[in-house]
DNA sequence: CGCCGATGTGACATCGTTCCCACACGCCAT
DNA sequence: ATGGCGTGTGGGAACGATGTCACATCGGCG
């Protein structure tokens, strides 16, 4: 009972206790501040000592600590990257590219994954603003992050999604006309009865895809039917139900564009369920190319965002943002491929 | 020449300056010892004083500065990820898996991807160091990783590769029983001609996968031809060409078992292009289940590993490892299924 | 009346780094 | 001699948050 654990410490104790400048300093017999200017590489050192301290540093295994570092000089040499979904090859691409510009630039990246729910991006920019990262890139859901952000002081740049255009630095590709020409192939193929499924009509991407898709039809003098225009939410189970519904009946389309990868599957799953012929029964078009649509047979015809390069050059474009904060918002819009594959032919009876 | 910018300082100066503890602190007419209590939520605090600090942090917007708060405590929230290639949905899931977890805890994720290259591994390293991460979670390409990092006294868990059984913590699956299984499989129909597409045979996952490749061979009765083992490296590219000279030739075999999503997909192209029909004239099957291969007609049999629980998993062991660092090393085995698809059958004539 | 414990609060040192400044030399020009 | 410069070094104050410690106040009890 009278024994106390603090008598007879039995843990070992810190085992491996870091090397901190100040070890560097006495081991080349040196001042804290002389140390420093030999590892920066800022200010007068002789070349004798300079030589010693890195020695010395070398020999302790001495890494900086970024979080002091930065602490002192108020900068910081993270940026925090948020996508809405690991899984999606789209976003691991983006995420891919944002990670090697950074790396290239000096940069280590954070990561976050708010899996669409606006909640959850709101905590990961808290997340990022306690760790006061140099800049965030964000592939938004609402508003409401880049606001956050910019409230903080935190140079934002919104990717594929655009929410606050003329406050915010953005890398996007060019939605609309990339949507109208992939549906113009199809009418210039004689389609008429042309599906579009769609996350959602009224922001940003969704919005741009469907005026692209509907200044297609108006080209080519089509009414649109409401009734082919499924805006079937985030999820593959809600598209293939929708496209179940709809590749089931007589009057179905004889084309599907499907405006991103996600309800491409829900799509390709369903008319595969139906055992409808692709293209002969239907033709299938997507908005994101994603490696499956290469490995099926017939190959799906797609819409190729680059999405590495959109990160990287979002990266790019936040570094640039840092070092001219004054300037006014820049948008970059990278050019897509439309990927011919064969997934595409004329209606029947043409 | 006699003007001085510093005279009339044209820049507007810093426009957002970020709230600290002290601006709250005298907000709420107290000194910053007592604003971290109310904040913290750790020693006395007079009531009607808590919620003066709480509604001036709230006016001003405060985000405590992690960095600082690390600093002092010695203490971090956040963990890093170090992963092969985040464009393979394997390891971009378990990254998913990764970040769920850690955000879970109350961590943020550092994620690195170092291209399976070792040089950009010890950076990374590098960098989480810097960083003072409270520990890595990382699916190895070499020893050094972790080494470097128990050097540093950071714990890290090896995913997915295992390096360093006796030292570090990891998870993993069983590489050698479920290659074994589905090899067996092979054999069980009546295979005897089975080619293994194998990244390398000395190491890790490699050597397991092909010890059980080569166990199930042996359980058959059948000898084991060298030149249906092929080791083709990391790329598609190789894989592919290696499978187009291997399929294209009387003595073909008539089931091939890819080792990863990788060279499962330079096989599956391979014989796409030399118009084998699957599982007609050769059956395939995979270890990796990655989202084309159920999208595939006929879909590909594969071993699945749970990628996201490789992750999150690793995540609750280095948790668990920070809180007992003393603790003998573990190694968590994750489950796999085996999910079967078209893309096996009896070999021709049987 | 003096002492105690319970309840609150503030001063100050600290974490690891940087960097401003003071200072110390040696040398040359006044 | 004195001043000034170029070169080199160390002292010490930050950065923002935390936590130890001393102290202040109050009510109650011996």
């Amino acid at each position: 009972m009278a024994q106390d654990a603090t008598d007879t410490p039995s843990a070992p104790g810190p085992v491996v206790r870091r090397a901190t400048i100040k070890d560097v300093a006495e081991m080349a017999a040196v001042s804290r501040s002389t140390a420093s200017r030999a590892l920066t590489g800022r200010g007068y050192v002789a070349e004798g000592v300079r030589s010693r301290v890195l020695a010395a540093a070398e020999k302790l295994g001495y890494v900086p600590d970024a979080t002091a570092r930065h602490l002192k000089q108020q900068v910081s040499l993270s940026i925090g990257v948020l996508v809405s979904d690991l899984r999606n090859s789209f976003y691991a691409e983006l995420a891919a590219g944002a990670g090697r510009a950074s790396r290239e630039h000096g940069y280590s990246m954070m990561l976050a994954d708010d899996g669409g729910l606006v909640d959850d991006e709101a905590g990961a920019a808290e997340a990022f603003v306690a760790l006061r990262v140099a800049g965030v890139v964000v592939t938004p859901v609402s508003r409401a992050v880049t606001d956050y952000l910019r409230r903080h002081g935190i140079p934002a740049v919104e990717v594929d999604r655009q929410f606050a255009p003329d406050e915010c630095d953005a890398v996007v590709v060019d939605n609309r006309a990339a949507a109208r020409r992939v549906t113009e192939q199809l009418t210039g193929l004689g389609h008429r009865r042309i599906a579009l499924f769609i996350d959602e009509t009224d922001w940003t991407t969704g919005r741009d895809r469907y005026w692209g898709y509907r200044a297609a039809l108006d080209a080519a003098g089509i009414q649109e039917d409401p009734s082919y225009v499924v805006s079937s939410g985030w999820d593959i189970e809600t598209a293939y139900n929708a496209a179940l519904r709809l590749l089931d009946t007589a009057s179905r389309p004889t084309a599907v564009f499907a405006a991103n990868n996600v309800l491409a599957e829900g799509v390709w799953r369903a008319a595969a369920q139906v055992k409808l012929d692709i293209p002969g029964d239907v033709s299938v078009v997507s908005f994101d190319d994603v490696p499956w649509m290469s490995m099926v047979t017939p190959g799906v015809t797609a819409v190729a965002q680059d999405a590495a390069t959109l990160g990287s050059t979002a990266v790019d474009r936040l570094l640039r943002r840092i070092s001219a904060p004054a300037e006014p918002p820049a948008v970059d819009v990278i050019p897509v491929d439309i990927i011919q594959r064969g997934s595409v032919a004329p209606p029947r009876g043409t």
